[in-house]
Formats: C-alpha cells, structure tokens, sequence
DNA sequence: TAAAAATACTCCATAGGTATTTTAT
DNA sequence: ATAAAATACCTATGGAGTATTTTTA
C-alpha cells in the first residue's frame, strides 16, 4: 500500500497527543482505526516511528523527523485548497455564458453591457463560439 | 470528500502528457478511473483545473498553481519515504532481544560479546527486562 | 485492577475495472 | 469516421465501527 494524508494526520495527532485515544478523539474515529492506520503508517515506510511499551507513547527519534515533515506537508496541502478556495468565490472565477448561434448576435449586445456593469464583473469577456446548447 | 495524493498524482501526470488515456497509463489505471478522481479533485476544491473543451487538454491558470503545489508536495512526500527507507537498512535499527528471565542470566553473557563483536553492532546495548516470553 | 493499545469481525463507501456513450474534429 | 473523454454499472478492497482481548503499571 501507498502512504496517504490521513495517515500522516493521525501520525501527528499521536505526536501531539501522546495518547492514541485522545489523538483518535481529534480525529473524529476510533481508537482502533487509528490504531490501525499508524501500524499501517510504519509498515510501509518499514521502520517503527511509535513507542507503546512504557506507560506513555513516545515518538521514536526517527518518528520526530517524520512527524515533522509530515507536518509541513499537511500544511502546504491546505495551503493548496486555500488558493483553490480564494479563487473559489462567486464570480472571481470566469463564467461560461452559452448562447444558440441564431440568436447569439442579437442577444449579446444587449446583455454584455449589463454583465460588464457589475461590480464583480471584470475586464476581459472572452467570447468564444460554440456550436450547440448544451450548457448546464 | 477529502484531497488525496492519489488525485494529486494523477492531476501531475495529466498535466505532464495533456492526455487523459496517457496520463491513466502512466499511473498504471484505467482512463475512466483516472477520468473520474481528476472529478472529484476539480469537485473537492470548487474549482475548474483541466479544460477539456478543445481537441487537447488544457491546464487553467490556476491548474498550473495547483500542479506546482501539487509537485512540490508529492516530492515532499517520496522524500519523506526515502529518510525512512535510509533508516530501515538492516541492522541499524535497534534490535529487540527476548529471554526468558530463568535462562537469561546464563545465556546472555555468553551472546552478547559475539553480538558486539558483529560489526553492524553498535553500543549502546540496552537490556531490558521483559516479564514474558511473547517476543515475535 | 485499571487504563490503554491491539486484535477480531463486520459493514459499507468508494476506487477501479469493463463496456458503452457522448463529443468534437 | 476516429479519437478521446465522460458515463453507467459492477466488483472488490480497505477504512472505520463495535466488541473484545492483551498488556503493563
């Protein structure tokens, strides 16, 4: 198997915690499916990133080196959906206006000026033909 | 639904051939299969990334930002794995020794110093004592 | 004995495959 | 007509839950 996101957040939720029921917890599942995806965590890098046999979990040196680049990763990938986000919001994205041909010519003229007239709407229209009216 | 390295995979590999069947072949899928998590990535993120309008692909403006992120992340991630392949080199891990208490005594003095002697091993050898003799 | 992690098992969501349709040139 | 992506449908893997066992202090 491949390593996945979720099994670096849970690997840094144990790192935080120290805990495997109280990472779980942060994580919104159970103890045991987190349990599980750690042991899956250190089966397929090979190596053994958590202590369990004392009392408290400790995070093995190795382990800490892991814990921290998964973070920074972690945190470039909502770095990546916050761009997505912010160019998410109505209308700073561009928006794709179908018209029929036939009446295309006749239409636009009237309409674009009101489009442009929006605050929101901004330079530059691209119009571009198709040819058919399958718009959803 | 959450972003995966999966669906960041195979964004790069569309990216990098501009051809959904190349891109799938390259990630050893399905085109349909690879067709439908670049779905649900545009989905997850609220974004258009792949124009598939014309007779090829296109990566939009804010796609090209999205798969430099994308890269940069997944490079993380291999590096990542490769620190632990680094350290799961045979013998440079710690290796885990149980007796049995009743004989222990009798036989460690005896195997440790040919341990030592092993030029993989390195001090310090940390003794523990183990109440079992569950060791796998 | 108590607290915490591992294991057993079950179920369901979903990733991926094959076959087909749609679309554009 | 051809090539490429989307869609439909089905199967099977595996992630997560509950219940239980194991382990350590």
């Amino acid at each position: 198997m491949n390593i996945t996101l979720k099994q670096l957040r849970y690997l840094v939720a144990v790192a935080d915690t120290l805990h495997f029921s109280k990472a779980a917890e942060s994580c919104f599942i159970s103890q045991p499916a987190l349990s599980t995806q750690i042991q899956l965590l250190e089966e397929n890098l090979g190596v053994s990133l958590v202590e369990r046999n004392k009392q408290h979990v400790l995070i093995t040196p190795l382990g800490s080196e892991i814990v921290e680049r998964a973070r920074r990763i972690l945190g470039e990938v909502n770095e990546l959906a916050n761009i997505a986000q912010a160019n998410r919001t109505p209308l700073t994205s561009s928006l794709c206006l179908g018209v029929i041909p036939t009446i295309g010519p006749y239409v636009l003229p009237m309409v674009l000026p009101q489009l442009r007239s929006l605050a929101a709407v901004c330079d530059p229209v691209c119009v571009r033909c198709w040819n058919g009216i399958s718009v959803k």
